[in-house]
DNA sequence: CTGAAAGCGCTTACAG
DNA sequence: CTGAAAGCGCTTACAG
């Protein structure tokens, strides 16, 4: 059970253990006499580098995770795939971790080599931790921040104007009382959150009012947004429109919307963000945000690298495509 | 931008760097007064420790990978959902990848402590790779290997009876020509897929013939083999009822069949696999094989440990619960 | 109860 | 072109 060792293939293959890292990592002239024989030393022993010996000395874990409010939301595993694929492509590899308390301390421990932060839920200082211990970080929410570290880099969505102008689509319609559900916390109207300035704004621009009691969030878990969702129906100024800050909730919401008779969007109208693959094949098929994913992904990543890499990175808000589909 | 080490720390407090890691793992009776010494240096210096280091010298990285056949499963999310809760309670991360022929020597270089093999397309070579870098491995598949190394421990689920059940289900109302999309490769109808038996096995018990123009797989990418699926309600023999491997394939299908005006399950049944959340909220609701992902998670980290800490682990079959709703 | 010291498996100047 | 050697930051017997 001896695991194989560099010295082991130095040894077989007559040479010292520091060609045999020449040659690995192809970091240093090696006479193809040598190479050769360090090259059927390693076949021959069945010999695979231990990367953490690597990592340990070179301090690059080749590791790239990122943290999550909601693990099971839909969207967030769509850009994983790509995440993923693109991490792959330039030898990272992707961990995932949910927006713990202690998650940015244990990344920092475990010396990533980035973290992309998709959460709402920290507080500037939880964040910083990260700009701290000199991890390269990128942030992409659509909350506004009075002291971030400098060093924590900002990737946005157009969450401002995409929901200012899907709420104004929906006001042209001629919806009046429109509800909004938000991922991020939302303790009043003068939040500090781009997504939700969007919606009161467009609101306000248009001479209607903002009802507190037609706004709610994630609080404890999905079904029980929903459900305060369909409660609001129940009121005076019933909503006659919703809009999600994720197609995870737009999606359910029409589910149990429907599944009480209601027709959509005939009777109500949803809209959702995110643009997720099964929202096409949802009857009435999903209006929504596309956050572009590819664009996004590689975004970040491009910014991590640039951050480890000691070059000068811009906070950046990226384009999005508002999806017209049938439930609004 | 000099890291604080352990060293820095010992410094600071007045004892050797050998007490620093005493306090850090509880792993040595110290003093209440170094161990504050201690406690306050970490404090006033923000050490954190470095985990590679530790990972390195104890080997042991608290690391444990997942690799899938498609990353953009719905069904595969919420598994990963519950892995990485649990995984986290026991002081493990979690990592992603793909199926590529390279991922098990890269899991054995990165030296991780557990792997979960999601995935139906490595043979027996790919996957002995891992038990032979002595990396504890939990496979969970429907095929029949011939030639896996023993170390390599599988985690089924009921995949022959339950698809079995469901084939059945469809029988008795009154189906002939039921179609199957699966996940795994087929090639003929000896083909050793568990799930497909099931398959074959209720036609066959029932005087059915199989029929291989009914049967189709995940070929190159999930669009491919719907319109695949689409395509057989056009030939002789058109199926009046879909057994999906996934729900991922299930719910696109039902979309693309309602989309051309087809009443399910009036029309058309279809069955899925797995009981993925939004599976629910579809109308008709989906008709599909829960998976109980809490308990599939919770057996595959078990035997991952187990297996670690070489204590004899046995291959196992969980129960699975197929549950009817609408769409069949 | 505490510390000196070996060693984990690599990389990488540096000398020859 | 190749090798001896220092060192990365920890853990852990072991001695006292």
């Amino acid at each position: 059970m001896a695991v194989v060792t560099r010295t082991d293939v130095a040894k077989k293959a007559n040479v010292s253990p520091a060609v045999v890292s020449y040659v690995i990592n192809n970091s240093n002239y090696v006479s193809k006499e040598k190479r050769d024989a360090v090259l059927s030393a390693i076949e021959e022993l069945g010999y695979y580098p231990n990367f953490i010996a690597k990592s340990f000395k070179t301090k690059k874990t080749n590791h790239l995770a990122i943290i999550s409010d909601d693990l099971q939301n839909e969207y967030f595993n769509e850009l994983v795939y790509v995440m993923e694929k693109i991490a792959y492509s330039k030898g990272y590899y992707l961990s995932l971790f949910s927006n713990r308390a202690e998650s940015p301390r244990l990344l920092a421990n475990y010396q990533v080599d980035g973290v992309f932060l998709f959460t709402t839920k920290f507080n500037a200082d939880q964040i910083n931790t990260l700009a701290k211990a000199g991890i390269p970080t990128v942030l992409c929410n659509s909350i506004e921040y009075s002291d971030l570290d400098p060093r924590i880099n900002k990737v946005s969505l157009e969450f401002f104007s995409s929901m200012r102008d899907m709420t104004n689509y929906l006001i042209n319609k001629g919806h009046k009382n429109i509800a909004y559900l938000s991922t991020a916390p939302i303790t009043s109207e003068n939040e500090k959150n781009y997504r939700f300035q969007g919606y009161t704004s467009a609101l306000r621009d248009n001479g209607l009012q903002v009802k507190m009691k037609l706004v709610d969030y994630y609080k404890t878990d999905l079904p029980d947004l929903i459900s305060h969702a369909v409660a609001m129906l129940k009121g005076r100024d019933n909503p006659t429109a919703f809009i999600a800050g994720n197609d995870s909730i737009a999606l359910r919401l029409m589910g149990c919307l429907q599944k009480r008779g209601c027709k959509i969007p005939n009777d109500i109208s949803v809209i959702g963000a995110g643009n997720i693959q099964l929202g096409q094949y949802f009857s009435p098929a999903l209006t929504t945000i596309n956050y572009r994913n590819s664009n996004l992904a590689q975004t970040v990543i491009n910014h991590l690298f640039d951050i480890r890499e000691g070059r000068n990175v811009e906070n950046v808000s990226l384009d999005v495509e508002l999806i017209f589909r049938e439930s609004a």
